[in-house]
This record gives structure tokens, C-alpha cells and sequence, in this order.
DNA sequence: CTCCCATGTACAAAAACTTTGACATTGCCA
DNA sequence: TGGCAATGTCAAAGTTTTTGTACATGGGAG
């Protein structure tokens, strides 16, 4: 059981905001599997970082924007 | 033994730009230990997003300053 | 010279992330 | 109603990241 992560991201809202982008086809335009988007779309667990910037890079935009950290972890 | 990353980053630079900080202390502000910080800053392999936050949070910087990705992966 | 600090290496083991495959649900449309 | 696309769940297996311990090197200080 993976530890849930405190990082948060903006994917769901990213990719209706580009023409309703399924997650099979995000998945398979980032080069991982549909349960690895699912799982960090829901915040599961946080990905890679190398995962992290390919998803950024889908979307043509910085990593900042699609993912967030909070300001205290505790 | 893990895969060699094509995420590069900026960390040594970092800690000589913050009063010389040294790896042990960048780790224990991180929150991970030295090993983690000296695979990370050789590119060993990339970082969990979450560790990678937190090292940018450390120096106060955003991802991106910290970390790049080339163009084209292949 | 001897001691200490910062860095680096090597290994094995634990924890986290990713994959695969099978199946359930919802909504849409012919 | 039946079929299909999109989303979601579960569990096991595989890979990558992180830890822990131990040891080696080079530089500076006493």
C-alpha cells in the first residue's frame, strides 16, 4: 500500500482544458500505463519526477503548474 | 541497479549558492539521507516528485530552477 | 603526523512507484 | 435493449527510489 502523497496537481482540470484529452490517451502520450494516470490524477501517490515532466510536457507547461506542494508537510 | 536518469538538476550549484551547505545538512533538511542526496545530485536517478519539492523548498526556488528535462527523450 | 569533516562507493533490504490483467460502473447512442 | 467508451477498483508482480551500515579518499587543523 503506497503512502498517499501531499502533493497535489491540476492533470483532470489540464487536460479538459485541452480538447477533453481521455486518460488512455494521456497515458499513452506521456508513456505509462491508464492506472498510473488514474492513480496520480487522484493523488495516490506522487509520480516520478521524470513522469512528472513528461506530463508537464504534454501540456506545454511549467512543472509548477501542474503539480503543487504544500507549505507545510508536518 | 537503477536506471541512469535524464533529469539533470542544479543542486551543487544550489548549496554553494546558500552559505556552502553541505550534502549532510541539504539531506536532513530534506528530510532523506546523505546516500539519497549524493545519487540524486549525480544523476543517479531522478527523485520522487515529493523529495524533488522539498529540495526546491529548501533553497527557495521553483521545480524548474532546480531541475531540467531534455527536449526529446528517444 | 593524526584527527576530523566532506565526499564518494558498495551492498543488501525496505519502501514507493509502475505495470499487467481482469472486472464493475456510468453515460451515451444506435 | 445492447454495445462501446471512459473511468475506476483490486491484487500480484516488477522496477526504481530510499535507507542503513560500513569503508575509502583528500584537505585542513591542531
Amino acid at each position: 500500500m503506497p503512502k498517499p502523497t501531499k502533493v497535489t496537481n491540476s492533470i483532470r482540470a489540464l487536460r479538459f482544458a485541452n480538447g477533453e484529452m481521455t486518460q488512455a490517451e494521456l497515458a499513452d502520450r506521456v508513456g505509462v500505463t491508464r492506472q498510473t494516470v488514474i492513480a496520480i490524477e487522484q493523488g495516490r501517490y506522487s509520480p516520478s519526477l521524470e513522469v512528472a515532466f513528461k506530463i508537464a510536457r504534454v501540456f506545454n507547461v511549467p512543472l509548477d503548474d501542474v503539480f503543487g506542494y504544500p507549505d507545510n508537510d508536518t
